[in-house]
DNA sequence: CAGATGACGCCGA
DNA sequence: CTCGGCGCCATCT
Protein backbone atom coordinates (compact mmCIF):
# COMPACT_ATOMS: atom_id res chain seq x y z
CA UNK A 1 0.00 0.00 0.00
CA UNK A 2 2.69 2.58 -0.94
CA UNK A 3 1.51 5.70 -2.55
CA UNK A 4 1.70 8.08 -4.72
CA UNK A 5 4.41 9.37 -6.81
CA UNK A 6 7.30 10.96 -4.35
CA UNK A 7 7.79 13.91 -6.79
CA UNK A 8 4.15 15.01 -6.72
CA UNK A 9 3.85 14.58 -2.95
CA UNK A 10 6.43 16.96 -2.95
CA UNK A 11 5.20 19.30 -5.82
CA UNK A 12 1.87 19.40 -3.55
CA UNK A 13 3.26 20.03 -0.53
CA UNK A 14 5.46 23.06 -1.73
CA UNK A 15 2.09 24.48 -3.54
CA UNK A 16 0.22 24.08 -0.01
CA UNK A 17 3.10 25.92 1.96
CA UNK A 18 3.46 28.46 -0.25
CA UNK A 19 -0.41 29.46 0.17
CA UNK A 20 -0.09 32.71 2.11
CA UNK A 21 -1.74 32.72 5.65
CA UNK A 22 -5.40 34.47 5.03
CA UNK A 23 -5.59 33.03 1.79
CA UNK A 24 -7.54 29.46 0.86
CA UNK A 25 -7.09 27.23 -2.33
CA UNK A 26 -9.62 24.47 -3.64
CA UNK A 27 -8.18 20.87 -3.63
CA UNK A 28 -8.78 21.15 -7.68
CA UNK A 29 -6.57 24.74 -7.90
CA UNK A 30 -3.77 22.58 -5.75
CA UNK A 31 -4.16 19.91 -8.17
CA UNK A 32 -3.75 21.69 -11.32
CA UNK A 33 -0.81 23.69 -9.75
CA UNK A 34 1.02 20.46 -8.67
CA UNK A 35 0.18 19.13 -12.22
CA UNK A 36 -1.98 16.49 -9.81
CA UNK A 37 -4.19 14.26 -12.33
CA UNK A 38 -7.38 14.91 -9.74
CA UNK A 39 -8.30 16.72 -6.71
CA UNK A 40 -8.56 13.08 -4.96
CA UNK A 41 -5.43 12.75 -5.00
CA UNK A 42 -4.62 15.86 -3.56
CA UNK A 43 -6.80 15.38 -0.54
CA UNK A 44 -5.21 11.90 0.11
CA UNK A 45 -1.41 12.99 0.07
CA UNK A 46 -2.61 16.00 2.44
CA UNK A 47 -3.89 13.11 4.65
CA UNK A 48 -0.84 11.34 4.37
CA UNK A 49 1.90 13.52 4.28
CA UNK A 50 0.32 17.38 4.86
CA UNK A 51 0.70 17.21 8.40
CA UNK A 52 3.66 19.73 8.56
CA UNK A 53 2.05 22.24 5.70
CA UNK A 54 -0.76 24.70 6.33
CA UNK A 55 -3.30 21.80 5.03
CA UNK A 56 -6.07 24.31 6.56
CA UNK A 57 -5.97 26.60 3.53
CA UNK A 58 -6.90 23.71 1.49
CA UNK A 59 -11.09 23.47 1.11
CA UNK A 60 -13.78 22.47 -1.66
CA UNK A 61 -14.19 24.76 -4.10
CA UNK A 62 -17.88 25.67 -3.19
CA UNK A 63 -16.50 27.16 0.25
CA UNK A 64 -17.42 23.81 2.49
CA UNK A 65 -14.34 21.54 4.04
CA UNK A 66 -14.77 17.66 5.26
CA UNK A 67 -17.05 17.13 8.38
CA UNK A 68 -13.85 15.45 10.39
CA UNK A 69 -11.92 18.59 9.84
CA UNK A 70 -14.36 21.23 10.10
CA UNK A 71 -14.28 21.86 13.60
CA UNK A 72 -10.14 22.36 13.92
CA UNK A 73 -9.94 23.64 10.08
CA UNK A 74 -11.94 26.84 10.70
CA UNK A 75 -10.99 27.80 13.96
CA UNK A 76 -7.62 27.84 12.16
CA UNK A 77 -8.53 29.77 9.05
CA UNK A 78 -10.62 32.05 11.89
CA UNK A 79 -7.43 32.62 13.52
CA UNK A 80 -5.88 34.05 10.05
CA UNK A 81 -8.50 36.26 9.20
CA UNK A 82 -10.77 33.94 7.14
CA UNK A 83 -14.10 34.06 8.29
CA UNK A 84 -16.65 31.35 7.83
CA UNK A 85 -20.39 31.76 7.30
CA UNK A 86 -21.55 29.10 9.51
CA UNK A 87 -19.77 26.15 7.61
CA UNK A 88 -18.90 27.87 4.38
CA UNK A 89 -16.03 30.44 3.52
CA UNK A 90 -16.80 33.12 1.04
CA UNK A 91 -14.20 31.87 -1.75
CA UNK A 92 -14.75 34.79 -3.83
CA UNK A 93 -13.33 36.91 -1.22
CA UNK A 94 -10.35 34.31 0.39
CA UNK A 95 -9.48 32.38 -2.85
CA UNK A 96 -5.87 32.80 -3.82
CA UNK A 97 -5.91 32.54 -7.27
CA UNK A 98 -2.87 33.58 -8.46
CA UNK A 99 0.53 32.04 -6.85
CA UNK A 100 3.12 34.15 -9.08
CA UNK A 101 1.67 37.57 -8.69
CA UNK A 102 2.64 40.00 -11.50
CA UNK A 103 4.32 43.61 -9.77
CA UNK A 104 1.46 45.69 -9.42
CA UNK A 105 -1.40 43.46 -10.23
CA UNK A 106 -2.40 42.91 -6.17
CA UNK A 107 -4.84 40.33 -4.86
CA UNK A 108 -8.71 41.80 -4.54
CA UNK A 109 -9.82 43.88 -2.06
CA UNK A 110 -10.68 42.14 1.52
CA UNK A 111 -13.96 44.47 1.77
C1' DC B 1 -10.73 -9.54 -10.15
C1' DA B 2 -15.05 -6.58 -8.79
C1' DG B 3 -17.14 -3.35 -5.60
C1' DA B 4 -16.74 0.29 -2.11
C1' DT B 5 -14.62 4.44 -0.25
C1' DG B 6 -12.64 9.09 0.28
C1' DA B 7 -9.61 15.94 3.16
C1' DC B 8 -13.19 16.46 -4.68
C1' DG B 9 -15.66 18.85 -8.89
C1' DC B 10 -19.05 19.80 -12.25
C1' DC B 11 -23.52 19.77 -14.40
C1' DG B 12 -28.35 19.19 -14.63
C1' DA B 13 -32.95 19.09 -12.27
C1' DC C 1 -29.78 28.17 -4.18
C1' DT C 2 -29.98 23.18 -2.81
C1' DC C 3 -29.70 18.08 -4.07
C1' DG C 4 -28.53 14.14 -6.64
C1' DG C 5 -25.79 11.76 -9.75
C1' DC C 6 -21.66 10.71 -12.29
C1' DG C 7 -16.71 11.12 -13.20
C1' DC C 8 -12.36 11.18 -11.13
C1' DC C 9 -7.55 8.49 -9.06
C1' DA C 10 -5.55 5.38 -5.82
C1' DT C 11 -6.23 2.22 -2.22
C1' DC C 12 -8.76 -1.13 0.55
C1' DT C 13 -12.05 -5.14 1.17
Amino acid sequence: MDHVDDALIERVREVVASIPAGRVLAYGDVAELAGAPSPRLVGRILAVDGHDVPWHRVLRSDGTVAAHLATDQLARLRAEGVLADGQRIDMRRYRWTDPFPEPGDDQPALW
